[in-house]
DNA sequence: GAGTGGTCTAGACCACCAA
DNA sequence: TGGTGGTCTAGACCACTCA
């Protein structure tokens, strides 16, 4: 089972094997988000190595925001429920570079199919059910981001526009809490493109006024696939913020 | 110098202080871009450690990509002008997600003073020298991005359009090489805007067709700011690129 | 083969938290 | 006071690179 084989051909850090056994045990669902799981030292005796072999593949997770350590009481399972975890995913600022909390204003939420595209991004065979869910977010009362956002169905069944707004909005952690299915990371592509049709009416904006289109597609555990996402946001007052190491 | 002193207020692990003693010999110049720091043994022999305490620092530098480890050849000080690290910043990728070289079109270079918004920004007094520099980067004869660079005048003195265009437009390369000043990490702020004027024509569009606003602010050792820079982005076949965790 | 970074261990002790 | 994560050490050994 655990295998430092070294010479081995495909040979793997023991560290590395300890972190894909940790992965398991959280896709499995013996630890959920929120959840302590065992100490350090109890993890050594199951996995039979040293409590620092152990260390290092939590700190490899622990960097990767998918475990949350806590001097003193204990190593804990990431939740984009916990606050200050709601806006992990959000990079849009005000000017001031503050994160706001944006009011969740539900459009629809409607089925679909997976075209080719969508099949690809999601990893879906074309044609494979979809839920799709449009809503528009707004900071004091102005409207910002234009969401449009496309769900494999599978996993996601009995996902309807109340569920959004009793959970007020905040997407993952509702998907954690009602389905179980957790993001870990993300990939955007950003782009200024004019805004258009019903966009254009629900930001308030005139035909072709410059926006910020974000095309987000988000992984669960395992690097799967689970949420296709265009936020088309108005940047006159906020702006998209990164930072480059 | 090295001292543990638990209980002290100040208290710091020791792989900080190290950190910070690594970091000095890099501000000093002691190691300069691309030269090999000495070996983990070598510095726990320096600093009276042990090499496990050597490695957690070098660790914490590698992951800030400030310094590179190589397996079987030793610890260097990462550089601008390694090949794989000029576009370390760039964030723009063609459709297919590629980094593509840019050819860089010089357009200006010419002495200016900062205002008050850029002596903010820039760690300057209003008023103080600078350099302003314009170029249109391109890609298979198609201008793609419009940037506006301003360093402070002083730690680049004698820079200048010729500097520039030898260096084939890579700008952090020549910051180092020419000045040794090596940028570590930058921000930046995105938005969608109008193209306009001297802009929209150099990059070939019609006023207020939508582009990307990249604002820049790098900085150097000690998180000193030294550049500033506007990218004005074409973003019909290109997209800003960027991976949440 | 010599030198470098990389892994792994066993053990000591400190810092933080909760009961 | 006991349990947790966090630091530090000394030493053994492996993997990679280059002469």
């Amino acid at each position: 089972m655990i295998d430092k084989h070294y010479n081995s051909p495909s040979y793997k850090p023991l560290y590395d094997q300890i972190k894909v056994l940790l992965t398991q045990s959280l896709i499995g669902g013996e630890w959920r988000p929120g959840d302590m799981i065992p100490s350090e030292i109890e993890l050594a005796g199951r996995y039979k190595v040293s409590q620092g072999t152990v260390r290092k593949a939590i700190d490899a997770l622990a960097t990767e925001n998918i475990l949350i350590r806590r001097q003193g009481k204990g190593t804990f399972v990431a939740t984009h429920s916990a606050e200050g975890m709601k806006l992990r995913f959000l990079r849009l600022t005000s000017q001031d570079g503050q994160k706001e909390l944006l009011q969740n204003e539900f459009i629809s939420c409607t089925k679909g199919k997976a075209d080719v595209r969508m099949g690809q991004i999601l990893d879906l065979k074309a044609g494979a059910s979809t839920i799709e869910i449009k809503r528009l977010l707004t900071f004091s009362g102005r409207p910002l981001i234009f969401d449009h956002i496309i769900v494999p169905a599978a996993p996601f069944k009995g996902l309807n526009g109340t569920r959004v707004e009793e959970n007020n909005g905040s997407m993952y952690s509702m998907y954690e809490s009602e389905f179980g299915v957790r993001m870990i990371r993300a990939e955007e592509r950003l782009k200024a493109v004019g805004a258009k049709g019903e966009v254009a009416k629900a930001l308030g904006l005139k035909e072709g006024e410059p926006i910020l289109s974000i095309e987000r597609v988000s992984f669960t555990y395992g690097d799967k696939p689970m949420e296709w996402r265009l936020g088309l946001c108005v940047t006159d007052n906020h702006h998209y913020m990164n930072e480059l190491e």
